[in-house]
DNA sequence: CTTGACTCCGTACCATGGTACGGACCCTAT
DNA sequence: ATAGGGTCCGTACCATGGTACGGAGTCAAG
């Protein structure tokens, strides 16, 4: 598969800006292997210069950011990072149909965690007589 | 304001087990100040007996638990554990409003990463031509 | 050609929410 | 009265996802 010789002119201060993570973050992806790093350009010897980085790689920062908030885990993300590389589509389609699956159980948790606080904001209102049922605002009826 | 007197009866092992949780995470509860640690029952002198529990134990810890799941950190919960007993109305409604919120936000996140998820898998179908686009199956469109 | 900002890299530290371990003690049934 | 299982307690360790630090190198502007 030939990948666009894109033009790599940004520093790791821009990649990380460029999706809106801190330098750091993007170095401990590096160390964990979801972004590659880069060869530095200096010629074989003397430490060289400072790694570039370009749109490619912006948008792999802005995936990882995507799915993390999807609720995949960075070794998940690592995961679909190969896969979008191997073509497998097959577990591609697993993996995202088991995170639908667990947000849909999600979503309806936090949709029932929401209708009790506003239970409890509406029971416990400023001027109310009862009592402010906090223990108990969680219990199902 | 009086408690009832309730009977203590469970162990630790019960009280974790009634909320559904391992009795190593009851401890650490306890440690971290959302749960109270009953006295000893022994007389004055040698270790004492095995502390016991009640019903009121396995209240609070369930409300720990859905409390958790609605979002809040162990910490908050502390707090509002001290606010049922201390009966700030406005204290307690004004976390619950804050989670509600969050939780707004957090819910149309889920949902919009579900609707990716899904576009996801339909379009990297197993048997479809075009391209399974997991690096930009989050990109807005 | 120096100065100041940024990069590189390893290593250490952090917060959150637990989980595990091990020795001493206690309690109950046989 | 003794064996076994549970409790108690301190301390250590774990996973996840970062964040911070410090010294050496590099780069661009003045």
């Amino acid at each position: 598969m030939v990948r666009s010789q894109e033009v790599k002119q940004l520093t790791i201060a821009g990649l990380a800006q460029g999706a809106g993570v801190g330098v750091e973050t993007v170095r401990y992806y590096q160390r964990r292997g979801l972004l590659e790093t880069p060869e530095r350009p200096g010629s074989a010897s003397s430490g060289g210069g400072v790694r570039r980085y370009g749109e490619e790689d912006v948008r792999r920062l802005r995936f990882i950011r995507s799915a993390q908030a999807a609720g995949f885990t960075l070794e998940q993300i690592k995961e679909l990072l190969a896969l979008d590389a191997t073509d497998d589509r097959a577990r591609a389609r697993a993996l995202a149909r088991e995170r639908i699956a667990a947000l849909d159980v999600k979503i309806r948790e936090l949709e029932q965690a929401r209708a009790s606080l506003r239970r409890l904001a509406e029971e416990c209102g400023s001027g109310s007589a009862g009592p402010c049922p906090i223990l108990t605002s969680f219990d199902q009826r």
